[in-house]
RNA sequence: GCGGGCGUAGCUCAAUGGUAGAGCGUCAGCCUUCCAAGCUGAAUGUUGAGGGUUCGAGUCCCUUCGCCCGCUCCA
């Protein structure tokens, strides 16, 4: 990252989260501004959060971040495994699109899947992963459920048969069906694979994490059905062709995006970790797959890289390669995926996921391209055997595509945790260690106190560095109460350096004259500067 | 969705079935020459919501919503 590495000592303790109490992070969140329960004063809607004034700009400045470094700078700067500076393009997808999108993608199918519940030990199993047994050539009596390729509760379900029918059943000596063949009448003569009582299993229900919706004002949720993207990713994909055809760019490179996504979660928990409403940062990097295993590792370094130079350091932060078992569909055939994870209060001493790095083979080109029946496959002609002229007759092949997609709200929840910081040496009890470039004030300007022209001088101050930073957040301006509880709500708010007008400032006799005092919030200390040189201090201190 | 716990001011908590309060914070004024000092004053509540019992409900009963924990799902 481009921003100064003296910025980055001030974030370089790791701090334990396992020893912060999220109830106290999440009532800061609240007392300063950074995020409310939505529609609170209605009572709350569960699985839903608004930013307030500090955490709108903190999301804000983490979304530019990633937007800068990944984006307008292309991994800022670093070389690909080709040698080659890293190419990305930027889209903003529609989050209404058309239904089939998402019956290419998988979701209609992957999110649609029956579930059923054992009322008697509240385990819940995917229908379509239950099988039934019975005794060969005899249906009358008891089902037995167990789960799918599972021995051990293959064999507890013929255990329990066998007491049942008061004799030694051998392994080939029951009939076998999916438990989604049943009727009604049969679930309550069947035993659930964990129960010990008949007729426990409910009726597989379809639990769709898609938000549905519908188009037009007098649409029919039948006919005009919608639903609100689940992901951002098939926003990208769907458009490799209209990216490739209408610019420059040619593989291997990536395309970016940032955007709201909506799942119906069965469970909204942690605070804003899992809501039903969030903001992935994408990106679909597209490449020869004979190429994708070296971008893999690119990418899932570079990102690890990323987060620990944003001030998540240290042992808080790890990278997870998955088992193969834990693989998603898509990702099977693929070099690999890895989550980056911190370790939140509410996942200490587990981890919870930042953002998963994939890679998709080439299925969801692959997918649209039979779905939508088009064509999406890319010429590289750059590659294949040599023609007369000595240049390469080309390649045609569908791109391999890597996909580092982290959470926005994660990622601003894990920034809030790592910067929360009790000292009960100092007044606020508390402060919010921020990285200054992802801090949502930037700087506070005070008088010493209110009088004596210091609000004269430190007014205009204010405004001028307002002028030249109010792009990247908050220049806060305060000249009531006493100094000390100016410094002390700052802590709270995570501002890094405040400028203080005081006499010696105005005192022309003084060896000061001129000069400001600069506190640091992590260190405390002070020290003198000159007035004048109060926004080039800040511009370094701020990486620019 | 299932099981358990909890809902009084922004926060922490009071109030025997009998007039809803305090501290902190917030805001205004005064004061204040470096870390929530002090003084004066102010605002803020359908006691999560809706029913019921009662002469009378923050308190007892029912329903519902939200939050927290576990199962499940997941960026």
């Amino acid at each position: 990252m481009s921003s100064g590495t003296d910025s980055q000592a001030q974030c370089s303790t790791a701090s334990d989260p396992a020893s912060k109490s999220m109830d106290d992070i999440m009532a800061l969140c609240k007392r300063r501004g950074f995020i409310y329960p939505a529609s609170e004063i209605y009572g709350g809607i569960n699985g839903f959060w608004d930013y307030g004034p500090l955490g709108a700009q903190l999301k804000k400045n983490l979304r530019d971040a990633w937007w800068t470094d990944v984006v307008m700078k292309g991994c800022n700067g670093k070389l690909g495994p080709d040698g080659k500076p890293v190419s990305i393009v930027p889209v903003d997808t529609s989050i209404i699109q058309n239904p089939k999108v998402w019956e290419a993608s998988g979701h209609v199918g992957g999110f649609n899947d029956p579930m059923v519940d054992c009322r008697e030990t509240k385990n819940r199993y995917r229908a379509d992963h239950l099988m039934c047994m019975g005794e060969k050539g005899d249906s009358t009596g008891q089902i037995y459920a167990f789960i799918e390729n599972d021995d051990k509760s293959f064999a507890n379900a013929l255990k329990k048969l066998s007491k049942y029918k008061k004799k030694d059943i051998p392994e080939d000596g029951v009939d076998i069906c999916s438990l989604t063949e049943l009727g009604a009448d049969e679930l309550t003569i069947t035993v659930g694979p964990d129960a010990k009582e008949v007729g426990t299993l409910t009726e597989p229900r379809a639990f769709n994490l898609m938000f549905p919706t519908v188009i037009g004002a007098t649409g029919d949720i039948e006919t005009n059905k919608a639903y609100l993207r689940p992901e951002t990713a098939q926003g990208i994909f769907i458009n490799f062709k209209n990216v490739v055809d209408t610019t420059r760019v040619s593989v291997p490179f990536g395309i970016a995006q940032t955007g709201k996504a909506f799942r119906n979660e069965v469970t909204p928990r942690n605070f804003t970790f899992r809501s039903r409403e969030f903001e992935q940062m994408e990106i679909e990097f597209f490449c020869h797959p004979d190429d994708a295993k070296d971008w893999y590792v690119f990418w899932r370094d570079w990102r690890m890289a990323w987060w620990q130079d944003l001030g998540l350091k240290g042992d808080n932060l790890i990278l997870r390669e998955h088992d193969k078992d834990e693989l998603a569909h898509y990702a099977k055939e693929g070099a690999g995926t890895s989550d980056i994870e911190y370790k939140f209060p509410f996942t200490a001493p587990g981890f919870g996921e930042l953002e998963g790095i994939a890679d998709r083979t080439n299925f969801d080109l692959k997918q649209h391209a039979e779905h939508a029946k088009t064509k999406l496959d890319y010429f590289d002609n750059t590659r294949g055997e040599l023609a007369k002229n000595g240049q390469p007759k080309g390649e045609r092949y569908l791109p391999h595509v890597i996909e580092p997609s982290a959470g926005l709200d994660r990622g601003v929840l894990a920034l809030l945790c790592e910067a929360y910081t009790p000292d009960p040496e100092r007044a606020s009890g508390v402060y919010m260690k921020f990285h200054p470039r992802i801090a949502p004030i930037k700087a506070a300007v005070f008088p010493l106190v209110k009088k004596g022209g210091m609000p004269e001088v430190a007014a205009p101050l204010a405004a001028e560095l307002r002028n030249r930073f109010g792009h990247l957040g908050t220049i806060d301006y305060d000249e009531k109460q006493s100094i000390g509880k100016r410094y002390a709500r700052m802590d709270e708010a995570g501002c890094p350096f405040c400028f203080t007008i005081d006499g010696e400032t105005l005192d022309a006799d003084s060896p000061n004259h001129n000069t400001v005092t600069v506190r640091d919030r992590d260190s405390l200390s002070q020290e003198r500067i000159s007035i004048a040189s109060v926004g080039d201090y800040l511009a370094e201190k701020l990486g620019l």
